[in-house]
Formats: C-alpha cells, sequence, structure tokens
DNA sequence: GTAAAATGTTAGCTGAAGTTAACAAAAGGA
DNA sequence: TCCTTTTGTTAACTTCAGCTAACATTTTAC
C-alpha cells in the first residue's frame, strides 16, 4: 500500500509523461513544488511498491500498475474537480485546489457514491450509471476527462 | 495555527465535556483510539496555542477560543456528514467515518458551498441560506445537529 | 490511613515527509 | 575534447505525530 504522498508524485508522473514525453526530477519537484532530493526519496519509494522502474541518473518509467493506479487517482480527482467546480459552483482554480486536497482523504466507494451523483446531478448520464473507480471508465467520464490540460 | 491532527483532539475533548461534564486522558485515548502519551502531548500543543488550559494532573478546561473552534470544527464535520449519508446515501458508519477524513482537507469556503448546497437539497431551507461557518449558526442547522449523540 | 488500581507524565524511540548543502554524473556548446 | 551548465544523488538534519516502557501521582477500596 502507498500513501496518499506517493500517489500524488505517482500522479504528476504520469501527467508529465502524457504532456512531455518522459519523466524528470527537475520537472515533478517543479510541478509539485518540493526539493529534487524529496523527489528522489519518492521515486524509491514507489520503485519498491513496484509502480515504477529506475536506476540511478536512468529514466522514470511507470509499471503498468503504476499506470493504472495512476489512472484510477486522476479519475478521483477529476470527480471531486467536477462535482467542486460544476455542483457547487467554486471557482475553477479553487476547485483544483480542493479537489487535490479533497481526494486523498476519500475512500473508493465514497468516490463511486459521488461520481454517480454527479453524473445524475449534471445529466451526464442516465440514473443507473455503472460507475465504478476500479473498472474502465464510463464513456461520459472519458468524454469529460478527455480534455484536461 | 493549529494542526488537523490537533483539532481532531479539540473537537473529541469538547464532545466529552458535554457528554460527560469532563475531559480526561484517558478517555480521549480511548475516543481517539490512541495512547495517553499522544493525548498528553496534544493537551500542551493545545494550550500553546491558547485554546485550553492545564497544568499537569489537573482538569482540562478550553477556553472560549477553545470552544468557538471546537465548534466550528463539529459544523464543519455536521455538514460533510449530512451530504454523504444524507445526499450521497452512503452507510451511517462510513458516513461518520469519511466525514471525519473529508472535513479535515477542505476550507472554511467549500464547507460554506456545501453547506448552502445541503440546505438546498435536503430542502432544510430556502435557496439563499445565510450558512457561514464563520458565525452563528442558522436555524436549520441548529435544528439538525442539536441531537447529535 | 494505606495498599492497590487507575490515571497521567516523561523519556526515548520510530517513521514519514520534507529540507539544505555538497557532491556526482550527464549533456551541450565552443 | 573539455569546460560549463543542468540534472540527479547523498548525507545529515528537521518537524510532526505517533508509539512503548517506565515512572509519578491521584483516586478508590478496604
Amino acid at each position: 500500500m502507498v500513501s496518499k504522498a506517493s500517489e500524488e508524485y505517482l500522479k504528476t508522473m504520469y501527467l508529465l509523461k502524457k504532456q512531455k514525453g518522459n519523466i524528470r526530477v527537475t520537472d515533478i519537484a517543479q510541478k509539485m513544488n518540493c526539493s529534487k532530493p524529496s523527489v528522489n526519496k519518492a521515486i524509491y519509494n514507489l520503485k519498491d511498491s513496484g509502480l515504477l522502474n529506475y536506476e540511478s541518473y536512468g529514466t522514470i518509467e511507470l509499471t503498468e500498475e503504476g499506470e493504472n493506479l495512476s489512472k484510477k487517482i486522476l479519475e478521483a480527482y477529476d470527480i471531486v474537480y467536477l462535482f467542486l467546480k460544476e455542483v457547487l459552483n467554486l471557482e475553477e482554480e479553487e476547485s483544483k485546489k480542493e479537489a487535490e486536497k479533497i481526494k486523498q482523504s476519500i475512500n473508493d466507494n465514497t468516490i463511486n457514491h459521488l461520481a454517480k451523483y454527479v453524473h445524475k446531478v449534471l445529466d451526464l448520464n442516465s440514473l443507473d450509471c455503472d460507475y465504478d473507480i476500479n473498472k474502465e471508465k464510463c464513456r461520459c467520464c472519458v468524454r469529460r476527462t478527455a480534455n484536461r490540460k
């Protein structure tokens, strides 16, 4: 089991891979507003958990398990973000910051309930949306989150 | 500024005072599932922050500031709990556990938005409910939370 | 009133997550 | 090539929040 702090690093790495094609210590540190030694430590934690492959001075590559967890973390974030922004009508920036924090303290079951609720309220899908954070994304989620920056 | 961990201790103390009339180290430890030395440390943290008065082996008494903060923390908890239980339809026990965690990662503005939303959805009050976590409770909140166990 | 039980405190340790300072390795430019 | 810059690593320290073991104090029961 990996800590919430580690999950944040993992999520950042996944996004960097998507956005820049590679994952660098410096970029992670800059995105996460932390020091490079902190990133280094996090890398070895994640490596120990089998979520990425790494050798000193080498390239960071997420394992399949690491990718899957990343996606799950991002989906949780997206759901909370959607709720804050579209349902509670918080500002975009505040929604992002709060979603980050809230997502870290919420379990899968709660996320699933929230997801279904958000879907229902925003009329993204029918009442019996099959959203489950551990399974494939349902179509409306894919649509919603596909254009994340 | 007091940490989220300290806020939990404070909340527990406030409830113990209400429920048992006094606040004992052992009771706090038992309620919070932690050791007595941890409680002891927390007490001195809260004392340093001016939220309670205490001398070794004496009685724990919240200051006015401590009481006010406790109330605010409890209101935040109640709102999140209500949302999880009544809006998302989580089980009571799970709602409690999750509310505990979520409340700790959410700021005042988000709580206010959530409170207004919960009020609206549950039809507790009109759309223009004046809920503000920093001000006096509005009547529907008082009603809702008065019978907390 | 004193012995036993309950309660509270202290000291010293652990682990997580961060930091800075100094160093090592890799990459780029002339 | 080799020198400089950028990037990554290591060591050693900090803070927070917890823990156990041992001890001190207070309360209770007889």
